[in-house]
Order: structure tokens, then sequence, then C-alpha cells
DNA sequence: TGGTCCGTCAACCTTTTGATTGATCCGCCC
DNA sequence: GGGCGGATCAATCAAAAGGTTGACGGACCA
């Protein structure tokens, strides 16, 4: 087989010139196009398409400076006929994060700090259909199911994230379409699994084990 | 002159093969070398030295997962002798991160979103002795010296370290040895200064513009 | 098919927080 | 020595958050 096809998807050009760099530094890569957003990389698939090239696999950012954003692009090229396989190569390795890219259907995770090595490997892994972790992703999701009952769930990790952003009960409902009892009891349930009696207690928790990201970082 | 000799810092693999790779595209620039973390740097610019090589710039981005962060290289570097300008490529643009740089002595300020073509102006323009920003950045240092009025004072910050920790105001005003009233007038003269009404926004506001750092980071 | 977990919602009550107003004391600067 | 700003405290009221109990439907699994 020949090259593989990839698309890149992230919003800086240094990084989309890295990864081109590093990746067509063999032969057994090619870009396909690049992307600075989820739009814009939705729009590089469907012309590709249309051209009847192939894609074998995308490469994706989460965070987006503007444009849609890694996860929701990524659910959204799950959607497609015989989607190319995703691969999320971000920053940042917080649960929240890893969580909500397993669920938009992610296949594979890895950090930018990863040596050049490893993300050929996961380039390479993801193409052929098997997921990609990084070691310190593959371990956080191992303690997830070892320890299930102190471990949030994907929907109370949302909420955290919500909280964390300084909105209130009724403001986090009217955001995820819920009533607001419904954010007071999964609120409940949070301060029960992180021992804390207060919102502000959990977010500071919730920083510190990295099951969220906190502004700004 | 020759080529402009670069000293990329970065602990981002990725990210210095971008760099490498969009500045050496045409012949005025060459890459010195490369480190990791400021400690790194800190050795490579000193071997680099000894050979007698020249290093005209060094491109330093400010987080560094381990090691020294760049802030602290940045001074450390303009101790040396005839020291090269320190350009700060980094991907925040938060008032604490800017001041701290300028502070250290950096020559430069410029973010990762940013097109090659104003990176590679921007190193020119650091090599050359004159001071490399950002439009962002330029229009943030303007805001923040035409308002001080909007600034904290530190019995203010100590206030919002201790919120982050997720006290209740009477903890709060136990471990100060004040009032529960008090407390809550120092919160309030807070929120109004960042523009919020409550204290989880002020935490999320406060983190993301680095008036405190939160817990784990 | 029965159990368990998750996510949803409601009612009720207590505690905490926020908003407002007003006050005293102290150090600093012109 | 008068003005100013920072830090301190108080009282009151309204709003938000937290605690408790109970309930229902769906998904998943043994």
């Amino acid at each position: 087989m020949g090259a593989l096809r990839i698309l890149l998807v992230d919003d800086h050009p240094v990084v989309r010139a890295g990864l081109r760099a590093m990746l067509t530094e063999f032969d057994d890569f090619s870009v396909a196009a690049e992307a600075a957003d989820g739009d814009a990389a939705l729009r590089e698939l469907a012309r590709l398409r249309a051209l009847g090239e192939r894609v074998d696999v995308v490469l994706m950012d989460l965070q987006m400076g503007a444009g849609m954003d890694g996860v929701t692009a990524t659910a959204a090229i799950r959607q497609l006929d015989a989607p190319p396989p995703v691969l999320i190569l971000t920053t940042y390795d917080t649960q929240a994060d890893i969580l909500a890219a397993v669920e938009a259907g992610a296949s594979g995770y890895m950090l930018k700090d990863a040596p050049p090595e490893q993300i050929r490997q996961a380039v390479l892994s993801a193409a052929a259909g098997r997921t990609a972790l990084a070691p310190k992703v593959a371990a956080l999701l191992m303690s997830r199911i070892s320890s299930p009952e102190t471990a949030l769930t994907p929907r109370e990790v949302q909420l955290l994230e919500l909280l964390a952003t300084g909105l209130t009960n009724r403001a986090i409902a009217r955001q995820l379409f819920i009533s607001e009892a419904t954010v007071k009891t999964h609120l409940v349930h949070i301060y029960g699994k992180l021992g804390v009696d207060n919102r502000t207690s959990a977010i500071a928790l919730a920083a510190q084990r990295r099951i969220i990201r906190t502004p700004g970082t």
C-alpha cells in the first residue's frame, strides 16, 4: 500500500508545520490537507472525498481558538459514511478531555509532548483500526475501571466543567436543557464522590486531580 | 551577515519541528540548537558559546511540562554577558504571563497562532534589537496601564486564594482572624473589580488571568 | 426478568452567599 | 491637618446553594 494520507487539524500553523515535517520525514505518510478548525476539517474532508481522494487518518487537536472544537468535529466526522479514524493529539490529559473525546468516537488519544516515534506509531495504529492511547491516558482509563465507585460519570464530569466556569445551577440547567433540580442532584453525587460539601471545594479538588482543566491553563 | 542562528526552547517536539521547518524554509535562519526546557536551554547556550558559536535569538516557550519554566530561563539568560535577545512564543496572552515575561527581560512576545510570516518578522526584529509584540499583546499592555483601578489589593488576592481552596466565608474569616462581615466586604470589592457576581466566577476569572494559581498545577 | 446504575425531576428545609448601607480606625501623601 | 484608600466590622434582606427523601424511565447485564 502507498503512503498513509493524513488530514491535519490544528489551529496553530506552527504545530501543523511540525506534524507535517515529522510525519513526512519518512515516506510512509503524506499530508492530504490541513485545517485550522473543525468546520474547515469537515469541509476539507468533503472536498477530498468529492475528488475521490482517500483520507486514512484525521489528526485532530481538541482546543481550537475559534470555530468548531475538536470533540464536536470528531463526532461529526464519525457520522459520515465509512469515516476515517480520528486520532486526538492534544496538550491536556484531563479526564474531562479524554472522556469527551472517547465518547465522540476518537480512536486514539496522544499528547503533544510525545516523542515523534510514538506519534508516528499511533497514527499507524489508528490507520490499522486499532486504538492508540498515550501511556498516561491508558493508565487513567485503567484506574477508572478498577475503582468505579469513586469515579465520576461522564455527565458528572461535564457538570463539573460548567461549574468551574462560574455558572450558577440555573445557568447550568439551561445550558444542559435539564431542570435545576437535576443539577442539584448531580452536584450532591459529585460532592459525595469527591468528599466535599460545596462547589468551590469540588472545583479545587477536580483541578488537583486533573479531572477538569481549569480555565486558562 | 549569514543566516540568523536560533535556539529553540519548547517542551513539545512537534512544536520544535514546526518552528524548525517554518524558519529554515528560507535561507535566512538556521537552528543552532534545540532544548526541551529552561535548564537545557542554558546548557545549550553555554555549550554553543564554549564552541565559539553565535546565537542571535532565543525562541522561548513559557509553559514547560517539567524543568525550568520560560520566565525563569529568560531572566537567567539575560544575566549572561552580551545575552542574546529572547523572543517569547507561547499559547497564552494573559496579563500575568506577558507582564512576567517583559519583566524577565524578553524582547518580544508572540502567540503560537500567528501566521508564519509574522513569526519570521518577529525573529528578525528581535535579532535587530527591536521589540516585537503581537497585536493582541500590545493592545493588552495598553489597556493595562490605562486602567490600574481594577488591580486587586494584596489582601484581596490573599482572600481570593483562600476562596479557591473551597473555604466558606466563615472558614476564611477564622483563618485570617477577621470577622465574616469583613470577608464579605472584601468579596464584594473583588467581585466589583473582576466584574463578576459570585465566588465561582471570581475563581474562574482569577485563574484565567493567572491572578492566583489553581491547586494542582 | 430482576437488579443495578444512570439520568431525570420534585418538594421541603437549612445554611450560605450576595447586596446594600453605613461606620470606625489607621497610614500615607500633599 | 485634611483627604484618601485600605482594612475592619455590623445589620438586614433577598437569592442561591446545599441536604434529604422519594420517585420514574431507560440501559445494561447476569
